[in-house]
DNA sequence: AAATTTGCCTAACAATTGTTAGTCGGATGG
DNA sequence: CCATCCGACTAACAATTGTTAGGCAAATTT
């Protein structure tokens, strides 16, 4: 082929969009900005993909999937509710690490999907935070745990995690493990000192 | 007047607007829905405001303004550090409360504020964090903090203060002191039993 | 070698966008 | 009572939007 062929993938498209929709949002992103991106018109998007709508299905929904794999890999393998949480978050944090502009779409421009994907993704979203929400259940029950507002503390936990992805950058000094670590860290002791004065106390 | 005279106020537009971005986000809500939420024609918007931006403007920096007032007054008068922090918590969760829509507006919204606008936002949205990370720094100093990472844990106490705008509803069934009150004892004391067997433990 | 498919292009469309111009009746102030 | 102003209106604009039609050359298949 001459030398207008750039061989486009799919995937190319959907890097190029989110990291577009991050930065302007979804709907201040239009085809002809992703086009350009990639150097080929917008009408030869059409040849790739079907329509706006679903480059967001797309990066929405591979982003819930990835989250999804991940919970219950955690919720599979490990036994002990502290590591168990541990392990999810770590999971969470690697999952929105890897990918920002993914991540950054599939937490903020959600809510420009087509409504009927919309209720899919909300549901997946649910499952999520219901997975999570039994982890801190069990740990409650195996007394390891404060018996604390537990869809409370689920909220908390998901929202530092996901905040994340407002200040990480790749190129930074903190590795994921070691932002898991921290939060993970800050979640299980919280911020007041503990002053203990029995030198049985524990951990 | 006859009729046809509404006497539209400009907080009536912009609460109209802010309550429009919630839900549809800035660049998917036009001046005609706007227009059409008053019961009035785009055009007439323009009699009380410049431009569309202006809306954004004024929502943005209206809440900017109450939150960097609350914190301001709190670093004044309170002393003990965590009396200090609580307080942030709860007048922080307070705005975001008063206002679900605007608070929204501002959480969200904001990256679509024309870039003079953006930089004076962003100049105080930091301050803001700096006033909250200095309460944190003075209860590590003061011994009755944990020597946590000060920037960390501020951002994930913002985050999680900020996530309450997803999911509150003024007619719940949860009043803003009790979740500042959650809030605050998660944060401080965090997730793990203690495991305390010596009478004198405190707290 | 012929036929088809692939991957891009140009051109154009209808709809929607923010915004401006100009109008007009009623309220207000001298 | 006259002049001005206020607060809405209709009409229109230029620009931008997502998307489609149709073409054309290179690559692939038959």
């Amino acid at each position: 082929m001459g030398e207008n062929i750039k061989n486009i993938s799919k995937e190319q498209i959907v890097a190029a969009a989110a990291k577009l929709f991050k930065q302007k949002g979804y709907t201040s992103s239009s085809m002809r900005d992703i086009a350009a991106a990639l150097n080929i018109e917008a009408a030869s998007l059409y040849h790739h993909i079907k329509n706006k709508e679903e480059i967001l299905d797309i990066i929405c929904f591979d982003m819930a999937k990835r989250f999804s794999g991940a919970i219950a890999e955690v919720n599979d393998i490990y036994f002990n509710a502290e590591e168990k949480l541990r392990k999810a978050i770590l999971h969470h944090v690697e999952i929105i690490t890897e990918d920002i502009d993914k991540s950054a779409v599939f937490l903020r421009e959600w809510r420009s999907l087509p409504e009927n994907s919309l209720q899919d993704f909300m549901l997946l979203r649910n499952q999520y935070e219901t997975e999570f929400t039994r982890i801190v259940e069990n740990g409650i029950e195996e007394d390891v745990f404060e018996a604390v507002d537990k869809k409370f503390a689920v909220l908390s936990i998901l929202s530092s995690v996901n905040w994340i992805n407002e200040w990480y950058q790749a190129d930074g000094k903190m590795k994921p493990q070691e932002i898991a670590q921290r939060i993970s860290d800050f979640v299980m002791g919280g911020l007041r000192k503990k002053l203990v004065t029995d030198p049985h106390y524990r951990p």
